[in-house]
DNA sequence: CTGTCGTTTTAGACCGGTTCTAATTTGTTG
DNA sequence: CAACAAATTAGAACCGGTCTAAAACGACAG
């Protein structure tokens, strides 16, 4: 029996890991959170969401430590923030360069996969500014 | 003396006009708004920077009034609602399809030239949608 | 293991933009 | 001009988000 084949006995070592590369102490909270948002694939969620699946499980963390938190994760490049709607903020998890499609009805955001939106030509940015990023949100409608 | 020749006699005329082909009454607060909004080329407004242009000039509206007109001034096809900040909305009134600088810093949002931005990929709704609009938000930082 | 100290979390007050409500005013039409 | 529907209004209410001051916690030295 080799150590590959047994359960890891430290399963927060990754999220621990994540956390202290971004110089945020791994708290119980900060660990509840990252595992709801990191372990299962790529999300969107806002605030209000994200707390109420904590509290849905066993995790007890004030709404403003769920704000607390994902602005530093936002701050430290594990999330990206993503406005598309007036009054609420959504957070994605996925990080890398890539668009959104924004199904208006539902308030639902979704990844374009990275490669099928393309960008042929872009303005030069006004005097004394220089592109920081460029956001391409496709809004849709049901049929 | 030809007619072109002469002041217009019916200054409000053109928005009265407007207005009327959007549906909608032409009250003294919808026309003072109107005139704002649409007699200086492009701009970027939000509902307090009218209500505050508009309290300056001499002309009273209340905060709810400049809120319902942006609104059904924007359902209308007068305006473009765009949203690039948490909690706050802007109205264009370049109602053609079109781009945008945002200035972080500033909170300043600028057209794109129409034709200086090409995307030359797009990709496919998600099932049972449809495309309703395109848009890109060119964010830029200060140097 | 314990004491200390800076960090994090928390409840709840607060804030600013926006929407709602019910009463009043205004525009339109006959 | 009367009558009625539509628009406007002040102010309350709302809602996402932020702030505050106090309590709880994590890290580390001893």
């Amino acid at each position: 029996m080799q150590y590959s084949d047994m359960v890891d006995p430290r399963p927060f070592a990754p999220i621990v890991q994540k956390l202290r590369s971004a110089g945020l102490r791994p708290t119980r909270q900060r660990m509840s959170l990252a595992k709801l948002l990191f372990e299962t694939g790529d999300r969107h969620v806002t605030a209000e969401q994200l707390h109420q699946e904590a509290s849905q499980g066993r995790i007890r963390v004030s709404l403003a430590t769920v704000y607390n938190t994902l602005h530093q994760f936002t701050a430290a490049g594990l999330l990206r923030e993503v406005v598309v709607q007036p009054g609420r903020s959504y957070f994605d998890t996925n990080t890398s360069d890539h668009h959104h499609f924004f199904i208006e009805a539902d308030g639902d955001l979704q990844d374009i996969p990275g490669d099928s939106v393309a960008l042929s030509k872009l303005p030069e940015p006004p005097q004394g500014t220089r592109i920081a990023r460029v956001e391409v949100i496709v809004r849709v409608a049901k049929d």
